[in-house]
This record gives structure tokens, C-alpha cells and sequence, in this order.
DNA sequence: TGCGGCTATTG
DNA sequence: CACAATAGCCGCAG
């Protein structure tokens, strides 16, 4: 069947600009398409063309059961708008990192996560088990018990355009439960957002921003990036044995300061430790910010932290590193992932998120184009405010520097206040922070309740729910009962979560949101940093660009909050390097 | 070979 | 050295 057959039968059905539509991609051999009511199997070699047929035509809401569809369609170079990932809206409602469509359908049928069907156990389980749990129709995705046929779910799907139209199918049903899920009353703090599906959409969305990420690349200048490199480790050496040659001359640097001979490695840290000791250096630990005040009286202190700074580019951050995720095209490519660890940020590899600083005049928009670069301010407090409900919290933020008025508030400095309002999000006791600590209990009486609440749940080993409904799930070591020591531990970690997990969800609310706006101007996110938007954009449009991230941002958090209280602002610049940005 | 400890880097 | 993350190397247990 032609595409253009597939659109006009969807038009017949009903389905509009974006009305939900499953879809399952099966590589070489079909796809399948379902509404709530209808679904259609296609055979054909090429089922992303009729996907790229229908997202021209129409315009859905594409839904899927996990990011691999996803990376099938950019992977083809295709760009749909939104989608609805089955995955990344399970990661959200019921916490954890593990998705696959067993798991994701166990959870919605409310059936034990235990009790799910592994592939290659059957005969196990007919054998144990008289009542034959397996004893429906193999053609049917679902079986008699309600779990997913574990043949289904890996990969059996893909079999046939009839199986693929089932896949598609489920994965309506799925949705419309998960649907359900998040407009349910859940946890003892529920999420206080307006419509608790934009966050699910938000976090969809994001999946696909990921795809494009990994498929698009940071723009390098390698030759700059080379030379920045050397400038801490010298040129690239020519041969495996010219490289370990330099590393013992660089070695000998260091182990020179003890005279001949004694032969230190700088790599074992029990030995760095009593090398110091022996030149009179007693230290607890040997981290930089320790040794760092030596340095200027102590020459061998002064040579570790030069060695150990070349020592760290050359292992992570080196030649190697470049060759190994720069392409021919001067992209460096890395794994994105949407919600990742606890509080749901965004996770990066191949250093895209901890690449040392100096590397920034080495990422540099191509030739005519410039790069839009925005950062939240203070988003954390800000987003306390916001989710909380304090008022006189909310108050604050019509400030450029919120720590100022919260500084006047509490009669300190502002250095006082920032670190005041810091320690109580992070949960931090000790310091200098006390008093101040005590203001902010008075003045920002809701925020700081708000605060303990997730700290009290956390001790207790209560899951907590950020403002989005993300569920961020507690744990307890079966094997000791809670020690203070654990529960504080948890405590801290919960308190955190809700504050830095809500405020991922308005990065990415507002990154979703630059995405599908900057489409019109050619505009593409190549870096997210947690606070921070890289954008990537044709010259002639950075102006355009620079009004696009901030008027997002007002749209993100005008989607994303209930009310406008709180103010939310971004620092942005049209530059060429990212080293060009002032912060 | 897998894992915890230590270290450095980022927000 | 609070909260989160990636990533490398080391020693040690299995």
C-alpha cells in the first residue's frame, strides 16, 4: 500500500493535527498504525517514508513504546514534531530507570513486576506451574494473565505488519492507562501542576530532543581543540611507544623532587600519600583543593597538581578522547539520556557534561552560523518558590539577584543568604549557615516546610513526587535496620529531588519548547547543561533566536507553573565560540 | 571481571 | 566537600 493510501485512510478515520497515533517500525519489513478504535498494517521496506508521509500530512502525536522508534526515524533524517514515548512517561510516574514495554505494562495492569514472564523460562514455568500460565493464543500480544508475551515484548513484534498493527495498538491502550495513572490523586504530596499531562509531554518530547543530540553533535574546532590539548600535554605523539615514553618523562617530573630512584606511582593513591608524607606533607586526603594552598611553598606539592592536571587530559580528555567521539565532521557525539538518575535530569557521555572549561574556545558554530547560548538564573530557589507556593518566596524572584531581597529579608550579606538558601535545598547542617538557617525558617515559612516534608518522607523511606508527578523512590538496605546516619542520607537526597527534579522539568519544557519553535529559523539545540541551552543557528538569525529562547522560556514556565508568581529569567548571547559567553 | 574508593570535572 | 552526574585508574575480592 502507498503512503499516500496510508494518509488518505487515516484522513477517512478521523485523525488530526495532533490526535494521538501509534506507530511500531519494523526495519525492512512494515509498520503498524492504530487509533483508539482502528489500526492499519503496512508491508513495505520503507515504513519510516510512510511515517515521514503522514507527519507531513498530518501532524500526530506519535506514540511509541520506547526511544529506539525514536532513533529509527532520526537515523533515516527524520524530524517529527512530538510524540508520546511510553518509556519516558513510565520513568515519570512510577520512578526507576528500567522501561522496557514488559515492565511498562506490568505497572499499568497493576500485576507484580516480579511476576513478569522472562523469554526462555517457559519450560521452567510449565513445569512448576499445572495452571500454564501460557496457554493462550501466541498471536495475541497479551496473555491470559495480563502480561505481555515475553516473545512479544523482545523483539516478536517486529515479525510481521499484522504483529506491528497489534504493537501499535497496545501501545494506545497503554496510553490511555497511563493517561489515567497521571490524572489519579498519587503519593502523599501530589503533584500541585495545573495539567499533569504537559509534564508527561514534556518528558516525551524530550526523548526525541535526545535522538537528535546524538544524532547532530557538538560542533568542534579541532584544530583548537587540539592545541588546547597540547598546550597541558604536548603534541600528539606519533607512536604508542613515544606516548609512553612522555608519560614517564612526565612522571619523572614529579618523582624527581624526592631525589632518584624511589620510584613513586603517581597513580596509586596510597603511595602519593606517603611520598608526601616523606617530604613533610600531612594530609588526610590528596585531593587538588587541599594541596592547593601548598602549592606556593612546597615545589613537589606544586609539581603533583601540574602532573595530575595533564594526567587527567591526557586519560579522559586527550587525543584519544577526541578521536574516539569527534567525527570526520567536527561533531562530538555522546549518549543522551532524557531523565536519568534520581530526580529525572538530563545525562550526557563522552564528556559533554563535564568537559574541563578550557575546552569551551574549542566549541565553535560553523562557518556562517553563530551559536545562542541562554542559562537560568538561580533556577533552583526560584523553582522552590514556584512549587512550594511561598509567597513572600515568590516575592523574591521579581529580583534579577534573588539572594539580594532575601539578603534584606534576613538582615545578612548576600554571600550569607546564598549559602543559607543553599544548605537548606541540599540539606546541609553544619557551617556557618546556622543563623542564617533560622531566618529563612521565619521569613520563608512554606518554602522551608515544603523542604522538611521531603526530608521527613525521605528519612522514612517514603517515596516523594516532585511538582511534575515524577516519582523519585526511596530505599532502604534490607540487610541492616535504618541507622541516623542512612536516614539523613535519605533525607538530604529526597529534599534535593524535589527541588532539582522539578526544576528538570522546566529545562525541559523549555527546551522542548525551543526545539519546536526553532524549527522556523533553522534553529537546533546542540548542548543541554542542565541550566544552560546551546543553540545552533544560521547568522543572519541569531537576533531572531536570541527573543526565540527568551519569549520560550516565559511560554515553558507559563505551561509548567500554575500561576505567575515566580519569575524566571535567562542570561542569553548570540556568540561564535562558547567561549565568548561572559559567565 | 566486577566493584568500591579516590580523584577531577560539570551544573 | 552538602545535591546531582560521567569517567578514569587502583586495589581487592571472587
Amino acid at each position: 500500500m502507498p503512503a499516500s493510501d496510508i494518509v488518505a485512510a487515516l484522513l477517512a478515520a478521523g485523525v488530526v493535527r495532533r490526535d494521538a497515533l501509534g506507530v511500531a517500525v519494523a526495519d525492512g519489513v512494515g509498520l503498524g498504525l492504530a487509533t483508539d478504535t482502528e489500526s492499519w498494517s503496512v508491508a513495505t521496506t520503507d515504513p519510516v517514508g510512510v511515517v515521514r508521509a503522514v507527519e507531513a500530512a498530518i501532524g500526530p502525536r506519535w506514540v511509541w513504546w520506547t526511544k529506539e522508534t525514536a532513533e529509527s526515524l532520526v537515523r533515516e533524517g527524520l524530524r517529527v514534531e512530538t510524540c508520546w514515548d511510553l518509556a519516558a512517561v513510565h520513568r515519570h510516574v512510577a520512578g526507576g530507570w528500567r522501561a522496557e514495554p514488559a515492565r511498562i505494562w506490568a505497572t499499568l495492569q497493576r500485576l507484580s513486576v516480579a511476576s513478569i514472564p522472562v523469554l526462555g523460562q517457559l519450560e521452567l514455568l510449565s513445569a512448576l506451574d499445572s495452571a500454564g500460565a501460557d496457554d493462550g493464543d501466541a498471536g495475541e500480544p497479551v496473555r491470559p494473565d495480563g502480561h505481555l508475551r515475553p516473545e512479544w515484548a523482545c523483539g516478536g513484534w517486529r515479525d510481521s505488519p499484522d504483529r506491528a498493527a497489534h504493537w501499535a495498538a497496545l501501545a494506545m491502550t497503554a496510553r490511555r492507562l497511563q493517561r489515567e495513572l497521571l490524572a489519579a490523586p498519587h503519593g502523599s504530596t501530589r503533584s500541585r501542576a495545573r495539567d499533569p499531562e504537559t509534564a508527561a509531554r514534556s518528558e516525551s518530547t524530550a526523548e526525541l530532543l535526545c535522538a537528535e543530540l546524538q544524532a547532530d553533535g557538538l560542533p568542534i574546532d579541532v584544530a583548537r581543540a587540539e592545541a588546547i590539548i597540547a598546550s597541558f600535554v604536548g603534541p600528539r605523539p606519533t607512536s604508542p611507544a613515544e606516548a609512553a615514553e612522555l608519560r614517564r618523562q612526565r612522571d619523572l617530573v614529579v618523582q624527581r623532587h624526592e631525589g632518584v630512584g624511589t620510584g613513586t606511582d603517581l597513580r596509586n593513591q596510597a603511595q602519593v600519600k606517603a611520598m608526601l608524607n616523606r617530604l613533610g606533607v600531612d594530609v588526610p586526603d590528596t585531593r587538588a583543593r587541599r594541596l592547593e594552598p601548598l602549592r606556593a611553598d612546597n615545589p613537589a606539592v606544586d609539581a603533583l597538581l601540574t602532573w595530575r592536571k595533564a594526567e587527567r587530559i591526557d586519560t579522559t580528555f586527550g587525543y584519544a578522547w577526541l578521536d574516539e567521539h569527534v567525527g570526520a565532521d567536527g561533531r562530538l557525539r555522546g549518549g543522551w539520556s532524557a531523565s536519568d538518575g534520581a530526580a529525572g535530569r538530563m545525562t550526557a557521555q563522552a564528556g559533554l557534561h563535564n568537559m574541563p572549561a578550557d575546552f569551551r574556545d574549542a566549541v565553535a558554530a560553523d562557518a556562517g552560523h553563530v551559536f545562542i547560548r541562554a542559562d537560568l538564573g538561580q533556577i533552583e530557589p526560584r523553582v522552590l518558590a514556584a512549587v512550594s507556593g511561598d509567597a513572600a518566596l515568590a516575592a523574591a524572584t521579581t529580583a534579577d539577584d534573588l539572594y539580594a531581597p532575601v539578603a534584606t529579608q534576613l538582615g545578612v550579606e548576600r554571600a550569607v543568604a546564598k549559602i543559607a538558601v543553599l544548605a537548606a535545598m541540599y540539606g546541609q547542617t553544619s557551617g556557618t549557615a546556622g543563623a542564617a538557617l533560622r531566618g529563612l525558617e521565619q521569613t520563608y515559612r512554606v518554602a522551608m516546610r515544603y523542604l522538611q516534608d521531603a526530608d521527613d518522607d525521605g528519612r522514612a523511606a517514603r517515596d516523594v513526587y516532585t511538582y511534575g508527578g515524577r516519582r523519585v523512590r526511596m530505599w532502604r538496605d534490607p540487610n541492616v535496620n535504618d541507622h541516623p546516619g542512612a536516614m539523613g542520607a535519605r533525607g538530604r537526597y529526597a529534599r534535593n529531588a524535589v527541588v532539582q527534579g522539578a526544576a528538570a522539568e522546566l529545562f525541559k519544557t523549555w527546551a522542548v519548547t525551543v526545539r519546536a519553535r526553532g524549527a522556523a529559523i533553522s534553529a537546533r539545540i546542540v548542548l543541554c547543561l542542565h541550566d544552560e541551552l546551546l543553540v545552533h543557528a544560521p547568522e543572519e538569525h541569531g537576533a531572531a533566536g536570541s527573543a526565540l529562547l527568551d519569549d520560550c522560556l516565559q511560554e515553558a514556565a507559563a505551561r509548567w507553573a500554575p500561576d505567575r508568581s515566580v519569575r524566571f529569567v535567562a542570561d542569553t548571547s548570540v556568540i561564535r565560540r562558547w567561549s565568548d559567553a561572559k559567565a
